[in-house]
RNA sequence: CGGGAUGUAGCGCAGUCCGGUUAGCGUAUCUGCUUUGGGAGCAGAGGGUCGCAGGUUCGAAUCCUGCCAUCCCGACCA
């Protein structure tokens, strides 16, 4: 917990060992790039959690849970889906273990080998569309709109906390639809659901667009997405959300009977958001000093930190701190009372930086004499004193300054951020300084490949509100109706 | 799976080249006193399979062999 903690993501560790460490799995050499979630970094997913949860329910969703184990053959069903995640997936073979014959430790028992194998989910998709086979005969069966909260695994080669790791928290909503005009905006509603989220609650501004043909999700037509930047300069792709088509349903010969009394597969969608959204979080609007938390999801929203010297100054406060907690916690916020003993105030300070707490309170036999309190912002690090009977006003006040302050920073950051350019050298150039650049791409698998080979720049996405600009194509000079977004990525 | 590096106290490291007292430092922890409006000071104490397994040697954290793990760069990444 030293000072020169940087905002960029090379250097997040120290602090994120507050919310998040690497499992300590050294003994399994199997098992990699698993992670802790601690109980601070678990409740702002919590916060996060309840907020998607609500504007799931009122988008018409309801929870469910499938099983976390899959059979292997639901896999074989849709081709480019397995083709996408064969390389990624835990694998079940037996089901018991016994003592070894040398009577020194745990072995596989080779006779409880599984028939079919197991497949850890990487993704629900197939059980769940297995399921709603049984689920659906008639078009009044439709749409079934289910979200589910869950963990997934992906047996990546690389992991990074929170941005990749080989399992993590995550929800995925899956529905069914009787036609495609309604599943189409579905996909729509959802990203649009997921945009709402990051920029008003997280305060994380983000481009929602269409993901190309190459970086589409495994069996789906077309995949929206969200892409934020980070302050490092790098784009994170923050949600997810898929058109299917009629691709499961073939694959699991979904069929329904229609309002005219023919025969048709079912369309599909499928949306996700994970606990990389952490990561987001923590990289958009980190300082050197530690976290920055919106108000929206901060899991403690005011801390009061007493100032005296004898425990008996101690009791003395309480009487005014603790009516101002109540009085605080009427109006909605969350207030934790640092009354330790065991630490001075300056680590109280530093250390509820570190977490993020919006707003500090700190009062002491000065503040008693004159009736004040000091209160700190953690976003701009500024203290003032105030009257003592203004200080539930004015947190009030702070919390709704202080979200849309951060939220105006990271736009701010992402406005100076964002670059355009029309020759493949300046490209390369604007590469190095980090960020966006919205460019010309003349739609090609080829050319998008090459660009990524030569520069580790990929295409986020081609933005749903780029307007149209003719245009060349930065490598090949072919015509291009509309800039499409590059940056290279986590 | 390829290239590079690393593994020594909870955390961060020195010591390894060139084998040789009881394996050391910072920090954290515990005790006492003084402190308390921005990460306290002093004194004392506890804490180690030196990644694992073999080998060489009178003697191994140090040399040799094999294995394991971690990190970085690639490959991979809805």
């Amino acid at each position: 917990m030293s000072k020169g903690i940087t905002s960029r993501a090379e250097n997040y560790s120290q602090w994120y060992n507050e919310l998040v460490v690497k499992a300590d799995l050294a003994d399994n050499s199997v098992v990699r790039g698993c992670m802790v979630i601690k109980p601070y970094g678990y409740a702002i997913w919590e916060k996060m959690q309840a907020q998607l949860d609500k504007m799931f329910k009122e988008t018409g969703h309801v929870n469910a849970y499938f099983p976390l184990f899959i059979p292997k053959s639901f896999f074989s069903r849709e081709a480019s889906h397995v083709e996408g995640f064969a390389k990624e997936c835990a694998v079940v073979t037996h089901y018991r273990l016994k003592n070894s014959s040398d009577g020194k430790g745990i072995v596989v028992d080779s006779d409880a080998r599984l028939e079919e194998e197991l497949i850890v989910r990487p993704t629900s998709e197939t059980i769940i569309w297995n399921t709603y086979k049984d689920w659906i005969q008639s078009y009044r069966d439709l749409p079934i709109l289910i979200n589910q909260w869950a963990n997934v695994v992906r047996w990546e080669m690389r992991t990074r906390l929170f941005l990749r790791t080989a399992e993590f928290l995550w929800q995925e909503g899956h529905t069914a639809h009787a036609d495609k005009e309604e599943a189409l905006a579905e996909t729509v509603k959802m990203i649009n659901v997921y945009a709402d989220f990051l920029e008003k609650y997280m305060a994380v501004p983000v481009i929602k667009g269409r993901k190309t043909e190459k970086e589409r999700f495994a069996g789906a037509l077309d995949t929206y997405s969200i892409e934020a930047l980070m302050q490092d300069g790098k784009a994170l792709q923050a949600g997810t959300s898929h058109f299917l088509g009629q691709n499961f349903a073939k694959a699991f010969d979904v069929k329904f009977a229609t309002r005219q009394g023919t025969l048709d597969y079912v369309w599909a969608t499928s949306w996700g958001v994970s606990t990389r959204l952490m990561g987001a979080l923590i990289m958009a609007h980190s300082d050197d000093n530690g976290l920055v938390l919106p108000p929206k999801l901060a899991p403690i929203h005011v801390v009061i930190v007493p100032i005296y010297q004898k425990t008996e100054q101690l009791a003395q406060l309480a009487e005014t701190i603790l009516p101002l907690k109540k009085e605080l916690e009427s109006k909605g916020w969350t207030v934790k009372f640092d009354d330790r003993d065991t630490v001075k105030p300056g680590f109280k300070f530093a250390e509820h930086e570190l977490k993020g707490i919006p707003v500090r309170i700190a009062i002491g036999p000065r503040d008693m004499e004159n009736g004040t309190v000091e209160i700190a912002r953690r976003d701009t690090l500024e203290k003032k004193v105030y009257p003592m009977n203004e200080a539930v006003e004015r947190v009030t006040c702070l919390m709704d300054e202080i979200q849309e302050n951060i939220f105006r920073k990271a736009k701010e950051f992402r406005k100076a951020n964002t670059r355009q350019t029309d020759s493949y050298d300046e490209f390369k150039e604007m590469l190095e300084k980090g960020g966006f650049i919205m460019a010309h791409w003349d739609g090609t698998g080829e050319t998008e490949e090459r660009i990524k080979e030569e520069t580790k720049a990929t295409i986020r996405c081609l933005p749903l509100d780029a307007s149209e600009e003719t245009g060349k194509c930065l490598l090949t000079g072919k015509p291009s109706q509309r800039r499409v977004l590059f940056a290279r990525s986590y």
